[in-house]
DNA sequence: TTGAAAGCGCTAACAA
DNA sequence: TTGTTAGCGCTTTCAA
């Protein structure tokens, strides 16, 4: 104990919290034992008493490989961060790929590590959202989370995009250009409801022209965009557009079409989602897409969090907002580039 | 409390932690009584009186975004997670990229949310290790640790390929097949261990053939070997084979010699190093490079660290190993290719 | 086989 | 402005 200061623990733990009411002279010399000692507070014990303690778990439950693949994760846990370190707080990354990992992720969750869970990634019968709830660790989700039929769950905060509206907005430019079969490959909408909000915006726009064989369902990666673009090529040799509910996907769907000999945008116009500039700038021709603010999304995340527990440092944890908090939906644009 | 099932807290410890010496009926009798209540112990608690927690840091003090591009990281967190897991530790993940983090993080790490930390791609003067030293935090870098000359340090614990006999082999090759005129780009040397050694390992084949317009330094990005390429190209138009100390620079420096035309390996043969199967394997040629084994090496590292830590569950925290640890360097070997 | 009591290192009331 | 006291929720002797 640094109380070799000649002071009493308390004067101490003033001094560390640079609480007012100790003398200047005092908390000189206390902080010149402190780093002496090279003295760091247990926080175990500081956590047992304050219930705080300015960290917060970020959890991804997605293969780790696709997570680093996927430049909008990136993007996603750039703003995050971002936002996180501006109020002080430390983010704490746990990935979770194996089923067998839930109950030590639920342990380290409920340990009190953290003060906050920002959630993204899950797919629909992830067992975490519910695990989380009965901790009752405040939580934000990244995008809508799909909740299963008949599934009683309190409301879960989620920060997501207009996906349906970009998704329409998307098709309606298809159409505009006067393209008359206009196919979708889209995301894997039985585990994500982005997925599932792309589709229902394009089929918003196109009723019943939207046929089964012009809908092709991928996974979000690279090659589940390009298989899917030959799939649809076979089945509608006369397709003149598609709407690709990823940039990742829509650049295998490019090179497919590319191997197949057929003209961007001449023969067929491709419309993407996501609007990642490492992707949608670099393709041949380059992507039209429909663009989403996913730093800003990541951001607001944790400033949705904060809402919930209070700013780090501030009071106890218990502090958690009176006003209820809702869901954010940002807006999307569609950008213009060459493919459509 | 859970006392509600009517025995002393003791006696609900000693069944949460599985402990010998209670009379099953109750033991059955208690655990139902948690399942009811979803019961989840504080570790913060806990922790404060056993000074362990099953958690285990892996900080990564680089930007973000690097490391989501690199394979490298990819195979070495993976490696890195299955021992950990498979140990029964939680993997906490801690990115640093900007100066002001530090103190956060440091305030994390020594707050005994962990029990060690597994560090790398460090740069040469990075605070962290001296600051987790201070700590006494069990350790072990991945990667040799640079050390500044007159810097004195204890012992630090590392996993390492063999970078300069790999290095080595790879020059030897070239040799082997005749090449008069062997320049190679290197990794920044200034910043990372591994660069030193790969450059040396050069050196101890080239000797005095080895000559400074043979040499150029990059930075282990692709558009750095790329960059790199051209520039040796341009000095020394008459070199028939380079030696490239990272694949990912490597598949850089291939696009430019196709670009200023050059074939691949007849007029120039290429060797990488790393042996990243995304890469390596898809370049054009594809690529003859060093091997190393990334994910054993990750593996190796928490291995080593709960040596020193003792397994997770295992008595207190201080039961570190008595017989004092050594670093790892494990073997490379080479791949043969296409491009050599 | 169980329970009672002490104490891990801190902060938060309350006294001085 | 400072010190004293009482816990935070757990594990760990020790005694029953």
């Amino acid at each position: 104990m640094a109380h070799r200061s000649g002071v009493s623990k308390s004067t101490v733990s003033r001094v560390i919290n640079a609480e007012p009411g100790v003398r200047a002279e005092v908390a000189e010399r206390v902080r010149g034992v402190i780093d002496q000692l090279g003295y760091v507070p247990n926080s175990a014990a500081r956590q047992l008493v304050t219930r705080r303690n300015n960290a917060i778990a970020v959890v991804a439950s997605q293969p780790q490989n696709r997570l680093f693949i996927d430049p909008f994760f990136d993007s996603h846990l750039r703003g995050i961060r971002k936002e996180l370190v501006h109020h002080g707080a430390q983010p704490v990354l746990l990935f979770l790929e194996e089923p067998e990992e839930y109950p030590r992720v639920g342990d380290f969750l409920g340990g009190g590590h953290v003060d906050g869970a920002l959630l993204f990634s899950l797919r629909a019968d992830d067992p975490l959202p519910g695990m989380i709830e009965r901790l009752g660790l405040p939580t934000v989700f990244g995008g809508r989370p799909l909740v299963r039929e008949g599934e009683r769950v309190r409301e879960r905060v989620y920060v997501d995009a207009d996906n349906r509206g970009g998704a329409r907005e998307a098709v309606r430019h298809l159409v505009a250009l006067g393209r008359r079969h206009i196919a979708t490959i889209t995301g894997p909408y039985d585990q994500e409801a982005s997925a599932v909000d792309r589709l229902d915006g394009y089929r918003d726009v196109l009723l019943d022209d939207a046929t089964p064989d012009l809908i092709e369902r991928a996974d979000y990666t690279r090659k589940g965009g390009a298989d899917a673009m030959a799939a649809l090529l076979d089945r509608r040799p006369d397709l003149d557009a598609v709407f690709v509910a990823s940039d990742l996907m829509a650049s295998g769907a490019l090179q497919v079409l590319r191997e197949r000999g057929r003209r961007v945008p001449e023969d067929v116009a491709v419309v993407g989602f996501d609007d990642l500039a490492p992707i949608a700038e670099t393709t041949d021709p380059p992507l039209t897409t429909v663009h989403q603010d996913i730093e800003g999304m990541g951001r607001l995340m944790a400033r949705l969090l904060f809402s919930r527990t209070g700013e780090p440092g501030e009071g106890r944890a218990a502090a958690v907002a009176e006003h209820p908090l809702s869901s954010v939906v940002t807006p999307t644009r569609l950008v213009l580039r060459a493919s459509a």
